[in-house]
DNA sequence: ACCTGTTTTAAAATCATTCTAAACTATTGA
DNA sequence: TCAATAGTTTAGAATGATTTTAAAACAGGT
């Protein structure tokens, strides 16, 4: 492993498993995405913290980025909003809550939801996956 | 009930109790709208309909149309896709699949999906709708 | 028929996202 | 070490869905 191994630790070998050159925008997204816990951001929000972590990364590459780990199984698309993409950390079975004021998503925790009964698919397809949004907002009390 | 009202029935009425004016544009969408049963459709899809139906209407009615009807509760806007929304004429609670090779809407019907735990809802907020979406394909076979 | 506020419309604007093509860079193997 | 090469980044243009603008058309009431 080379300076650039070194000093980006986990990221660099995650690009390198998937074929992807690890070059330095690759990597500094790779940080800030996955060195933070879960997360759900836009490709926007994305730019802003690179930005604030004062690398330079053009908007283009952000979503080449962003489609390319999606592509790969690191992110998840996930869709709430007409016009706008969510992009999550979190690649495991889940489902979520979207906070309409906020425009927040957050995970509901594994238990917290269950469906009791899947539906059949429709004759000559099947399930490639079932998205949960439960959409709150704050209560009026 | 005036000539409009005798030639287009149940839409007038509507149109009228929302305290929308029942234009010709207005009245001929809600015709294709809703004399046809349940329907899931995206703006262009409802122009080309009216353009086969020989109405002219500009886009941007259609979409101040299908959007004050969405506001006024005939139709409820439903996202799977980045960039496109479509309008759904059933406004009864009910969820979809969603076939993403014809990118169309299709109503799971009453009983055949169920959810088992409903999550509590974060500190201060309250669920304002749950949408969910199984995503199917052609079966591989 | 006329007035007045509403609606429709063509055209421009907006916004997220993708594309293009040129400049840059990581990798490899002399 | 270095040049060659393929992969990557980027600014800027393009795209596509939707909204806005402002002017013309229209509906409902008089
Ligand atoms: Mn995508
Ligand atoms: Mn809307
Ligand atoms: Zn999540
Ligand atoms: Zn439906």
């Amino acid at each position: 492993m080379n300076s650039a191994g070194r000093r980006y630790g986990r990221a660099y070998e995650i690009l390198r498993e998937a074929g992807l050159r690890p070059t330095r925008q690759r990597l500094g997204l790779a940080r800030l995405l996955f060195e933070n816990g879960d997360r759900h951001v836009t490709a926007e929000q994305l730019q802003a913290e690179s930005t604030a972590a004062d690398m330079r990364v053009s908007l283009a590459t952000i979503y080449n980025t962003l489609n390319q780990f999606t592509q790969i199984g690191l992110l998840r698309e996930v869709v709430v909003e007409p016009g706008r993409s969510y992009f999550d950390t979190n690649t495991a079975d889940h489902h979520h809550f979207f906070h309409e004021e906020t425009a927040k998503l957050q995970d509901i925790e594994g238990e917290a939801i269950v469906l009791g009964a899947v539906p059949e698919p429709p004759e000559g397809t099947s399930v490639e996956r079932i998205d949960i949004i439960v959409r709150v907002k704050n209560a009026v009390n």
